[in-house]
RNA sequence: CGGGGUGUAGCGCAGUUUGGUAGCGCACACGGUUUGGGUCCGUGGGGCCGGGAGUUCGAGUCUCUUCACCCCGACCA
């Protein structure tokens, strides 16, 4: 077809996410440079992603705040680790209108910073605590290379930073926010995801530790997709947050900071996406139904509006597409842009009493007659296309996980079909490193939970500590 | 930051070898036609050919320079 905008995603999968973005006007390059324009549909998906998480924060106890957009040098420097981590990426403000600033300030790569100096004005005791706030904001990172969505220079996110009494209750909040997370991943996006702990090389600068939740992506390259990060008494310590206890003395406070971004919209993309477009799951999708007229007759017009109105009533969002193009041209743009689920009506369907409906993820066709509860039957199917996509996806990162018992192996799986691979390992980031010489692998987590595989270090043979999962990462 | 590539209409491209005043497809506008998988026909609008400097009677085309973007590495979330 001369009008088929989309590379097939076997042949060139780099291009067919691209020309997904494009087809269906998710985001739009702008003159910045690395930075996108976040158009109306990708904006829309990141806003519904935005009030699922802000529901979930909220019953668990937080509150939003807006933090300012600048850090002064001095302020950022405080925690030695974090701005070693951050400091060939950050963005830097030198004038304040005509005049040099005395003291530059960077544009936010993320906001510990502010927020444990904040903090340390606030806390005064543990009945100050817990405090557990989150931002939703948009952040600068001076990236090299940037894609869409999935690594650009600035982008949108959430960060969610806490202060606790007790070591535990912190590392409880860093891992309950991890599982809130999982959740959303998994009921809402539709995307299987593994949970575990990053290497020290691979943790967020300045903490303990860090929890990742891992997705694998059609090509088989993995995605970190959010994280959770334990900083004990790093940043509390660097910016002076302290407490008296409950035995009157004083303590420094323990923290934790979560966060997800605009990445899950890649995510999105390439784990459901085919061959026609996007494809999104109803849960998240911020239109669950279209309904594409067929003709212009009152009656077909007609029936279209009490279809809207019916599915309205059942807090279904649709809409109806009442332009003049030809119903195969709309069927096709329903499908690029990714919409669950179509709802066609013509003059046949009335002849019969019936609607046709059509379901975006295995393009199967249902014809329901006119007289039965239409938003039932769409909220019927909608369930069905939510689950065949998560499973779909798990059944195909399973298939895509492999075990590797040494270096030969392993690296044979990723030149064949990269995906994730379970070994075992030592600990050395030398044998770490090493991983990384085959096509770019690096650890992606420790599972935590799983036993050891040979109990032998896939690298160099040693007794292995973890039972790591290791992949290419985006 | 290193290697390679590309900049021509909103998008995708041809034209550059051999210098002669810019074209195709899609999109857009208008008229008609059509409506169950990207209808068809006609008409029309839109370009300082990425920027700057040079060679030339004349530059999209040649030379120099600069910028941007893409791919592969490196680095990183």
């Amino acid at each position: 077809m001369s009008n088929k905008k989309i590379t097939n995603r076997d042949e060139d999968f780099a291009k067919w996410y691209t020309d997904v973005v494009n087809a269906a006007h998710l985001s739009s390059y702008s003159n910045v440079k690395g930075c996108i324009i976040l158009e109306p549909n990708g904006y829309a998906i990141w806003e519904k992603m935005q009030q699922t998480l802000d529901k979930m924060f909220k019953a668990s106890g937080h509150r939003n705040v807006a933090m300012p957009m600048l850090i002064p040098e001095n302020l950022i420097n405080k925690e030695g680790e974090l701005i070693k981590g951050f400091a060939p990426e950050v963005a830097w403000v030198t004038m304040g209108g005509s005049k040099q600033l005395e003291e530059r300030m960077c544009i936010r790569p993320t906001s510990e910073t502010l927020f444990s100096d904040y903090y340390s004005t606030l806390v005064k005791s543990y009945r100050d605590l817990p405090i557990k706030l989150n931002q939703w904001c948009s952040v600068m990172r001076w990236e090299k290379e940037t894609r869409p969505f999935l690594r650009s220079r600035e982008f949108w996110w959430q960060e969610g930073h806490t202060v606790h009494e007790t070591q535990a209750e912190a590392e409880k909040e860093t891992r309950d926010m991890l599982a809130t997370y999982k959740k959303f991943f998994e009921e809402y996006l539709a995307i299987p995801v593994i949970c575990g702990r990053k290497t020290e090389k691979e943790k967020f600068a300045g903490a303990e530790y860090s929890l990742t939740v891992e997705a694998l992506m059609y090509n088989g390259v993995a995605l970190q997709s959010g994280t959770s990060h334990y900083f004990g008494q790093k940043f509390s310590k660097a910016y002076d947050i302290k407490f008296l206890n409950r035995n009157n003395e004083l303590e420094y406070a323990y923290q934790s900071s979560w966060g997800v971004s605009s990445r899950m919209i890649g995510a999105l993309i390439m784990v459901h996406g085919d061959d026609d477009g996007l494809v999104i799951p109803p849960r998240i999708a911020p239109l669950q139904v279209r309904i594409v007229p067929i003709g212009e007759d009152e009656e077909i017009v007609k029936v279209a509006s009490s279809c809207k109105a019916a599915l309205d009533k059942a807090g279904i969002t649709s809409d109806i597409d009442l332009s003049e193009k030809s119903p195969g041209f709309k069927f096709a743009e329903a499908e690029v842009l990714g919409i669950p689920f179509r709802i066609e009506i013509g003059k046949r369907d009335l002849d019969n009493g019936v609607i046709t409906l059509a379901r975006r993820d295995t393009k199967e066709k249902y014809q329901i007659s006119l007289k039965s509860n239409i938003a039932s039957e769409v909220t019927k199917l909608m369930e069905a296309i939510q689950a065949n996509l998560y499973n779909k996806a798990k059944a195909r990162r399973d298939k895509m996980t492999y075990v590797a018992t040494n270096l030969d192996e392993f690296a044979k799986i990723m030149n064949k079909t990269p995906g994730f691979v379970h070994a075992d390992w030592c600990g050395d980031p030398e044998c770490e490193s090493k991983v990384k010489e085959i096509r770019g692998t690096k650890s992606r987590c420790i599972l935590e939970n799983e036993k050891l595989i040979t109990g032998k270090c896939v690298v160099c043979g040693k007794k292995a500590k973890h039972h790591v999962l290791w992949g290419i990462q985006y």
